[in-house]
DNA sequence: CTTTTTATAGTCCTACTGACCATTAAGAAG
DNA sequence: CTTCTTAATGGTCAGTAGGACTATAAAAAG
């Protein structure tokens, strides 16, 4: 930050990629759209695009949520900065630094291609295959950075619609961590857990459902998990 | 990722910028340099420079921090993205995008002008005054990142030097956290988490201190702490 | 030798959590 | 209508982690 003027600087291209996750028949799911030219041609690649002269990331970022998923009001989902990618061979076509982001979305519709991408779907995270450039790994990491923040965050219920039961929101950190967790113990910890979620007050969700049916449930104002809920057993316990 | 050709892009200007964090006197200190020039001329910033053509940002963030502290191998000490910085006037002569990244050192040298810096030199983080551009608010995010990652990483030893007393450790929590810890129970604790620490055989630190010589460790083979070591009141308790 | 200082060891009690079991309320099957 | 199944909800119980606190050990300072 000091000197402009004594230094050469290469200019670079500047975009945004986005790791677009969602659950969808019990699976976590991204957003893919399919290259149709070299380099990577007919590989699937996390949506992005360039960023703008007057646009800030995060700007770009939420502009490419809009055109990718169609949807008409992206202003409140879930955008966080993941990181950044700026390896000097990741494109082999230029220099290109790019600004991850992630992204959730509770329902999920079926992308129309609003933008232009060749073709964009939902793809299941296991068997999303390998991608182009160095998407994988973005994916990876948006996989593992969820996965951690689930724990002492409230972020869950952004996988979430609206009004949602507890079943749902455990399916949530079940399907990210792909463990299995005690429904009893689940329920005791997020209802413990003030701010978390908020009892809609005579609402029952009676959609079909074959047992007891579930009450209803908001996102309440807390943002972060006091005491976390940890996953189980990720590595030796201590003690 | 698409349609390279079908886009007009505007080149940006890439730079890293340091949060480099060091534990001096018993409180937080930052890396900082002076301006020379306008803007912000006669303000502190934080290091940093542009990302050369052949080089990724991680490169060149190693490179700044060699250069600014005057350290000879920078190679082992602990270097982490932290975000990245787009907004389009957050540079009043140009777009420039900044990669953030937090540097963590045990000692702390007293920085020899190794590059073009105009003056650089250790300052409290409280107090380090308004900085250049948006550079107060890398450093909050620094500090948040730095303070959240002590709670479920091993993180606190890349403070230290390679043999420290379990004060010293505790001391890296109390300075960054803002807060006091019981010295008994913060012992268990890290001698609880397996791979935390490993004590040096049969050393004890006798250099001038009063009281009993204080057994030394070193940084063991763990990177999580399961289960954290959660701060104490960040907010209300849950239950 | 006594005091001070710091490290280390151990105790007690509460809260959280994992592993269960029981009950309730719906639909499905007979 | 009764019974079975399914899922939500309510509860128990023991093990454990962690906060508060006391006690002992080993050095320097007086």
């Amino acid at each position: 930050m000091k000197g402009y003027d004594k230094y050469a600087f290469e200019p670079f291209a500047v975009t945004v990629d986005l790791a677009v996750l969602t659950i969808r028949a019990g699976r976590l799911q991204v957003l893919l759209v399919e290259r149709g030219q070299e380099p990577y041609a007919g590989r699937w690649a996390l949506p992005g695009g360039f960023v703008l002269p007057d646009e800030s990331a995060e700007t770009a970022a939420r502009r490419e949520l809009a055109e990718e998923t169609g949807l008409a009001d992206v202003s409140g989902l879930h955008l966080e900065q993941l990181r950044t990618y700026s390896e000097p061979d990741r494109d082999p076509r230029m220099r290109v630094v790019s600004v991850a982001y992630t992204a959730l979305l509770p329902d999920a519709p079926e992308p129309r291609g609003g933008g232009d991408a060749a073709r964009a779907r939902w793809l299941p995270y296991d068997g999303a295959g390998p991608l182009a450039f160095d998407h994988d790994r973005i994916l990876a990491d948006a996989h593992d950075r969820i996965g951690a923040k689930l724990e002492y965050t409230c972020l869950a219920t952004a996988f979430c619609p609206p009004e949602f039961t507890l079943g749902e929101l455990q399916l949530v950190y079940e399907t990210v961590w792909g463990t299995e967790l005690d429904r009893p113990n689940f329920r005791r910890k997020v209802l413990a857990t003030s701010g978390f979620v908020e009892a809609v007050p005579g609402a029952a969700r009676l959609t079909g459902g074959r047992g007891k049916p579930a009450a209803l449930y908001r996102a309440g104002p807390a943002t972060a998990l006091h005491p976390p809920l940890l996953r189980p057993s990720r590595e030796g316990r201590s003690s």
